[in-house]
RNA sequence: GUCCCUGUAGUUCAAUGGAUAGAACGUCAGCCUUCUAAGCUGAAUAUCUAGGUUCGAUUCCUAGCGGGGAUACCA
């Protein structure tokens, strides 16, 4: 928090709001900078006369002082230099004592959240869609942990719709072992067959009553769909403190639901039951078709209360679904507020994925599955890791190879705004060049390769008069920041800050490694460096565990 | 129709009420007897249109145009 508080500091000596602080486009300009075209034209001063007043208030204050080297007036900017060895021996400091815990704060005071993510449907696919949603609940979840929040992730996951009916349809007819194609085939052959659709009703209600060879069916292809996510789930390295399903909730949904219609929060129209929210703007909510069979609703009437259960004082509860099903979300948000609840809820949204070749839906069957990406992806790493290192072994060849895939198949979809749409294309995925993991782990094996050659041992202290290079200042100032990155990234629920804070951070060390010489440098000079580098690699090591990537000894 | 998101370089994305709007890909030209060249250096091109608020707008407001989504029984 030590940049923080510097600006804190100044802001408050110079009896201006720290939100005015603001960082210059240019780093050799100054550390940080008051914009001064305000105070100017409150005052009808020039902005250059109230610079040159808030200089001379600088340096007739002692506690600025100590910590301020200099500063200049610069077109309509004061720009302030942090003294040199203060900030070296701060923030240095400070990564090298906490390590893992560097950037960490306590501004979640404790507060009890859950995480609901990975919302997938059995019998279908797990895709790339679905990858987007896991990656990004993961790392907001991750984020919430070091902010100081007790939090914890929980999956919910959809088997007891009607696709499964519809998967075991064509199951049953050995269309294919694969459910997703045989939901997909389903889906095609009830568009003008009124018949199909009667039977796949009635498997349907098999499986409600939970009775015969279609209840049977329906466990076994569960189980298959269900050890599929959990092998993602593990390739991920993704662990859900509890996963709840919609078919153990749903009973209890129905309940629910004729409690709400005696509070008078649902009502019979049309034959079906919902919940009028026009008055508050959101539109009717439907909760249980005309035939009797339920919507999205019940079930997750039944969830929340099960939840609120689970988790002792909870305060914040969070679910990551797509935009789609945002007014979906306020509207049962409404809902629960009108029935009493007073937890907080909020629904994260993102936009969805795309192909270049246009929507994908895994009804049309044109949905890319995780596993086909991810082999596609993995393959490539492979030759490519061959021709680099013909020494490897294969199995090491694989094993960092699959390390690396991860990796960047979650930084591919943590990297971009959370309101954008991602358009995947596969050539532009595994070109790994640029704005991607792999640059960063790269640059992050270059040091890990420094220190394993120099033989380095951690200390907590560092001779800070020999880090005098311009790109050491660069790095520094980097590093400081990087507690700020993660409060924005909390605050903004954004991991692509932390991975565009990523980016920058190895772009300035690459920079770095091409001008100076660690190993060969003279040996006070090495011992710094060597001592400075380890300090980018746990500041870099600690950001990647953000968006749930292992960093590698070597690529 | 109404509501939400979105429009920045050839492409994919950043950024911010403030300084010269940043990157990556692609293209071209350099850099390995030196800690991993999946790297570094250099070169061109952009804020949809019209108004408004402001010392200052790409950002905020209004209108229009383009793209996507939602809008009671899809999941």
């Amino acid at each position: 928090m030590f940049l923080d508080k510097i600006k804190e500091l100044t802001a408050f000596e110079l009896n201006v709001n720290p939100q005015e602080l603001i960082y210059p486009p240019k780093s050799d300009w100054g550390d940080f900078s008051l914009p001064v075209f305000k105070k100017a034209q409150e005052m009808k001063l020039s902005p250059e006369k109230v610079g040159e007043d808030y200089k001379e208030k600088i340096f007739n204050n002692k506690k600025l002082e100590r910590v301020i080297e200099s500063s200049t007036y610069l077109g309509g900017y004061l720009n302030f230099f942090i003294k040199k060895e203060y900030l070296f021996k701060s923030i240095l400091e400070d990564i090298l004592k906490n390590k893992k815990k560097y950037g960490h704060n306590k501004s979640g005071g404790g507060n009890v959240n859950i995480f609901e993510y990975s919302n997938v449907n059995t019998h279908k696919d797990f895709h790339i869609g679905h990858l987007r949603n896991i990656c990004f609940g993961d790392s907001i979840y991750k984020i919430a942990l070091v902010n100081g929040f007790k939090a914890s992730p929980v999956s919910y996951i959809n088997d007891f719709g009607i696709h499964t009916a519809k998967a075991i349809w064509s199951y049953k007819k050995k269309y294919s072992e694969n459910l997703n194609k045989c939901y997909a085939n389903t889906v095609k052959k009830t568009k003008d067959d009124p018949l199909i659709v009667r039977e796949v009703t009635s498997i349907m209600t098999d499986i409600e009553k939970r009775r015969g060879e279609n209840y049977r069916l329906w466990k076994k292809t569960r189980k298959i769909s269900l050890e599929e996510f959990n092998s993602i789930y593990k390739k991920l390295g993704v662990n859900f403190k509890k996963t709840y399903f919609e078919s153990e909730v749903i009973k209890r949904g129905f309940k629910m639901v004729n409690t709400f219609i005696k509070k008078g929060i649902f009502k019979k129209s049309e034959g079906a039951i919902i919940a009028d929210l026009e008055k508050y703007n959101l539109g009717i909510l439907p909760i249980i078709r005309s035939d009797g069979t339920a919507l999205y609703p019940v079930a997750d009437l039944a969830l929340i209360e099960k939840k609120s259960k689970d988790f002792k004082n909870l305060k914040n509860s969070y679910i990551i679904v797509d935009v789609r099903q945002k007014l979906y979300f306020q509207q049962l948000f409404k809902v629960l507020s009108l029935a009493g609840y007073k937890q907080n809820f909020f629904h994260l949204s993102y936009d969805f994925v795309t192909l270049p070749e246009g929507m994908m839906s895994s009804r049309s069957g044109n949905a890319v599955p995780f596993e086909k990406l991810y082999n596609k992806v993995w393959q490539e790493l492979i030759i490519e890791t061959r021709k680099r290192h013909p020494d490897w072994k294969e199995k090491k060849i694989e094993k960092n190879s699959d390390k690396l895939a991860i990796a960047i198949l979650k930084f591919e979809t943590l990297k971009i705004s959370s309101n954008k749409i991602i358009t995947f294309d596969i050539k532009e995925a595994t070109k790994f060049d640029g704005f991607s993991a792999l640059y960063i782990l790269y640059g992050l094996a270059r040091i890990k390769s420094i220190l394993r050659k120099a033989s380095f041992r951690p200390q907590s202290q560092l001779d800070y008069k020999f880090l005098n290079d311009k790109m050491e200042k660069e790095l520094v100032s980097k590093l400081a920041k990087y507690p700020e990155i993660i409060i924005k990234s909390q605050k903004d629920y954004d991991p692509s800050e932390i991975a565009k804070y990523l980016f920058q951070l190895f772009k300035t060390f690459n920079e770095y490694y091409q001008k100076v010489k660690i190993i060969q440098a003279e040996e006070k000079t090495k011992k710094a460096r060597l001592g400075f580098v380890y300090a980018v690699a746990l500041v870099a090591q600690n950001a990647l565990s953000l968006l749930g990537i292992d960093p590698l000894d070597e690529i």
